[in-house]
RNA sequence: GGGCGCUUAGCUCAGUUGGCAAGAGCGCUUCCCUUACAAGGAAGAAGUCGGGGGUUCGAGUCCCUCAGCGCCCACCA
């Protein structure tokens, strides 16, 4: 094997290893045959889409978690596939056609659905390969789309089997409707946001004279299309107008005034105009009370022939065009400046209009009740938790969701019409006549929400409704990894829909993450102009250092603001790992540690020490990666892997290499080894490579999930430590080299002898071991750890007055420190109260700061 | 109108049953090109944990309140 690069290249090291893991099988659950299942479902990215920061973010919290079970031994199984993602596909396809001079209208269904396809076919693999370039270890052979034969087939037996329980119904319904996209959409998709609009006030006449009543609107334009009055049954202001006739300014119709609950007697003047086609509220207002029902808006946001000399207005100018026909009427009262929501499309933007129209809707309250209890009882459990209350909040006040979009490219409604009896038929199998004989059948032109067939996601991917070996194996999913802005969209839809189909939770745990914000706090957006490329990242950086920031960025569902220093920070400990093995090989030899176990049965204090670090933050580790703390663990195990594999054990492994130690070589070994280990899941490509030098024997990315055995600390080894800082301390202090030779005497009195290092390691000339005396003559003194104290001989090179500055203030920190203890054990509620083991801290930090404050003294007082 | 989150070092953020002499990365100061790494090492400086009140032996951590920022939900026209 060549030798290992000076340094860390990213772009070299994760250039092949993709492909020699897929290869190797190592994606597939069925690397571990015997092992317990463990699934993944991915959040499947839209088909024509390109990977974003989310995704990055999202997959690597994924790729981490399913790597991990892995080498655990399970038979994990990350399942990927993408979504056709009905609208926003279609909007982009149809604007590439518009680029050639193309319309979907021109072309028809047929031909528009097989550009798509044509188009998916061309671009559907690019967020495929930016998947792969990132390192996410999903099983390709498993890969599904939400538009496949499999998915579909199970979309359609949904449908029907919901629409024969009568959970799937057609209804003629004010939706929400998107004047742009021409297609109505669900309630979820409607953003709602607060703007400034008027609200003007009307006077609509009595029709036998004689005054009139007087209504606040902000919509003004829909008054072309009243149908009613409403006032509040028991508002006195309006008691003797109920029952009376008004007629309408501009068109003269004649409207009733109703009572009716609903309104609000303390808004605007108490009176509500009713325009049952155009506003949710007054769709059930008009029901109640047999109004009638004119639309006067189409489907374009135009108004239409029942608009009068309005027709042919955009709805926004119709709205100026009859506030300025009323006020040359007379009609017109008032304006007043009015802030509201107003709902957009969340695609688009555009502002949404209520459309009364003809839809498929699914019945959600049988849905609602198990979906509630699962998360209530626990069942399924939200990480964080606090994300229980967006999702039962959220269920809890459902209403119907609309399925039906008015669009090409998705799942068509398996519905037909028989024009000869208007008989309604819902079939899986395509219907060629209907029960009256008549074979004149039209399916229905609507294709499906493509959250509908996300739904099914969890277990449509498995193979279900068939019986697989997959489904039984892997189902119910453990873990659900996204972020909280789809809770509603997507979570929610698969709870139910998993409980309801297959009567079974979908998954164990959702965690819940974070979105990646712009380094300014806004979200990354294109259209923002701060969004960051992951894949311009990844090619600068590495996808390692892109993986390991985001790790650490992300903590407890928290959003997460991107700064490329991360990043930068993140590449440099890939090369310090780098850097690490080669240390490790050049003086191991290449190959040389095994692949597990080969920890020192015995070993003497100096791995002793680091053996038991490594144990300790293995546990911690493990246990917050098994909580799904996942950047508290990177950071235990960073900073542990820094600095004290690295900046201390393996520093002081070259003065211990130097004795030849056998010990010290297969310590540093499994130490570096169960590092790459426990770094893979989030670095894989710098790992595997390291472990093809280190270890040489099969892929780190199958190999098994370290478990280093426990060991004791050895007793003094951290008051080595702590000499050895104060030793470079002093000499920082005072000028001195770094390797300025120091004759120090150690006194201690629990007897600690110098280890046998200290002369090499840190350049001392010696270092005496003396019980309780201190050496007499022109010397400095050093307090470590409680009891130990050094003194270093003086040499006459020492700056006395640094010396005592550095004393005053140590006995100033030491002594406030001090207070505060001996304050606390003062008290007798203290004492009473509080733990005995904290109590006993207190004493023992009260016992050691007094030594030291004593020691600190005396030596200030040599000081002069 | 409801609900949630945030306010900790110059910057961006950690800190989960209350026991912290408050941490990290970047930045900053001083020293060191020591043959794994200068993409590095060593030693440092730096915070009355947004304000006020409370509970408690003890509060960055719990409660109340005020201020600021952000997000989500909501058919008052």
């Amino acid at each position: 094997m060549a030798a290992m690069d000076p340094a860390y290249d990213p772009k070299r090291v994760e250039s092949t290893w993709y492909s020699r893991w897929e290869k190797a099988g190592v994606f597939r659950p069925e690397l571990n045959p015997d092992g317990e299942p463990f699934a993944i479902v991915i959040p499947p990215p839209n088909v024509t889409g390109v990977l974003h920061m989310g995704h990055a973010l999202d997959q690597t919290i994924q790729d981490l978690i399913i790597r991990r079970k892995r080498m655990q031994g399970y038979a994990a199984l990350w399942l990927p596939g993408t979504d056709h993602a009905g609208i926003a596909t279609q909007i982009v396809v149809e604007r590439e056609l518009a680029k050639e001079g193309m319309s979907r209208e021109e072309m028809g269904r047929e031909a528009f659905i097989e550009q798509v396809w044509l188009w998916k076919a061309a671009f559907g693999g690019k967020i495929t390969d930016q998947i792969r370039r990132m390192g996410f270890s999903t099983d390709w052979t498993r890969e599904r789309f939400t538009m496949d034969e499999g998915l579909s087939t199970a979309v359609r037996k949904v449908f029907v089997d919901l629409y024969h329980e009568g959970l799937i119904y057609r209804g003629n319904r004010i939706i929400s409707w998107c004047p742009r996209d021409r297609t109505a959409i669900s309630d979820v998709e409607v953003e709602h946001e607060d703007e400034v609009g008027e609200l003007v006030y009307v006077h609509y006449p009595f029709k036998e004279g004689g005054g009139g009543i007087e209504v606040a609107t902000t919509r003004a334009e829909t008054m072309l299309g009243d149908t009613g009055i409403a006032v509040h049954p028991d508002d006195p202001r309006y008691s003797d107008a109920i029952g009376r006739i008004v007629t309408v300014p501009l068109v003269h119709r004649q409207i009733p005034i109703v009572a009716d609950e609903a309104v609000d007697p303390a808004f605007g003047t108490g009176a509500v105009k009713v325009t049952p086609a155009h506003d949710q509220t007054d769709f059930e207002i008009g029901r109640r009370h047999g109004l009638d029902t004119v639309c006067v808006i189409d489907e374009a946001g135009v108004i239409n022939e029942n608009g009068g000399r309005f027709a042919g207005l955009d709805r926004f100018d119709a709205r100026r065009a009859v506030k300025e026909a009323l006020a040359s009427d007379g009609a017109l009262i008032k304006v007043e400046q009015h802030v509201h929501a107003v709902g957009h499309c969340q695609r688009c933007h555009t502002v949404i209009e209520p459309y009364l129209s003809d839809q498929w809707f699914v019945k959600v309250a049988p849905l609602v009740g198990p979906a509630i209890d699962a998360v209530r009882s626990g069942d399924i459990r939200f990480v964080p938790e606090r994300w229980d209350k967006t999702y039962l909040h959220w269920m809890e006040n459902l209403r119907d969701w609309t399925i039906s979009r008015q669009i090409w490219w998705g799942h068509r409604i398996p519905a037909w019409y028989c024009e000869a009896c208007g008989e309604v038929i819902v079939a899986i199998e395509d219907p060629t006549r209907c029960e009256c004989g008549s074979t004149d059948l039209r399916q229905d032109p609507d294709v499906l929400d493509t959250w509908f067939s996300s739904g099914l996601f969890p277990f449509s991917t498995l193979g279900w409704p068939d019986d697989t070996d997959d489904f039984r194996r892997y189902y119910p999913n453990a873990v659900l990894v996204t972020g909280y802005d789809i809770i509603s969209f997507w979570v929610a839809r698969m709870i139910q829909f998993g409980l309801h189909l297959t009567g079974r939770k979908p998954f164990s745990d959702v965690v819940i993450h974070g979105l990646v914000r712009a380094d300014d706090g806004r979200k990354m957006s294109k259209s923002l102009g701060n969004a960051i490329d992951p894949l311009e990242i990844v090619d600068v950086h590495g996808a390692d250092a892109l993986r390991l920031a985001l790790i650490q960025a992300a903590a407890s569902g928290q959003d997460v603001p991107f700064q490329v220093e991360w990043v930068d920070a993140a590449r440099r400990f890939g090369n310090k790992l780098w850097n690490v093995v080669r240390f490790a090989v050049a003086n191991l030899g290449e190959h040389s540690v095994p692949a597990d176990g080969g920890y020192p049965a015995e070993p003497g204090p100096e791995s002793a020490w680091i053996l038991a670090r490594l144990h300790d933050v293995f546990a911690r580790t493990d246990e917050l990666l098994e909580e799904y703390r996942f950047s508290e663990a990177y950071a235990v195990l960073y900073s542990f892997a820094w600095s004290e594999a690295f900046d201390w054990y393996l520093e002081l492994s070259k003065t211990l290499l130097k004795a030849d130690s056998e010990e010290t070589r297969a310590t540093l070994g499994v130490v570096v080894r169960d590092l790459l280990k426990l770094f893979h899941p989030v670095i894989p490509y710098v790992t595997e490579e390291l472990w093809s030098y280190l270890v040489g024997e099969g892929l780190i990315a199958a190999a098994t999930w370290p478990h280093p055995p426990e060991c004791e600390e050895p007793a003094h080894f951290e008051v080595f430590r702590e000499l050895v800082v104060g030793f470079r301390r002093f000499r920082a202090e005072h000028g001195l080299s770094p390797r300025a030779p120091l004759q120090a005497t150690l006194v201690d009195p629990d007897g600690v002898a110098s280890p046998w290092w200290f002369p090499q390691f840190q350049a001392l000339a010696s270092v005496v071991p003396a019980v309780g005396a201190a050496p007499a003559g022109d010397v400095f003194s050093r307090v470590v750890g409680g009891s130990a104290q050094v003194f270093i001989s003086l040499e006459g090179l020492v700056d006395v007055d640094a010396e005592r500055t550095r004393i005053d203030k140590e006995i100033a920190d030491v002594s406030s420190v001090l207070d505060r203890s001996r304050g606390k054990l003062a008290k007798p509620d203290f004492l009473d109260k509080a733990p005995v083991e904290v109590v006993a801290k207190e004493r023992a930090k009260v016992v050691e700061f007094e030594a030291l404050l004593e020691k600190l003294a005396a030596q200030r007082s040599d000081l002069g």
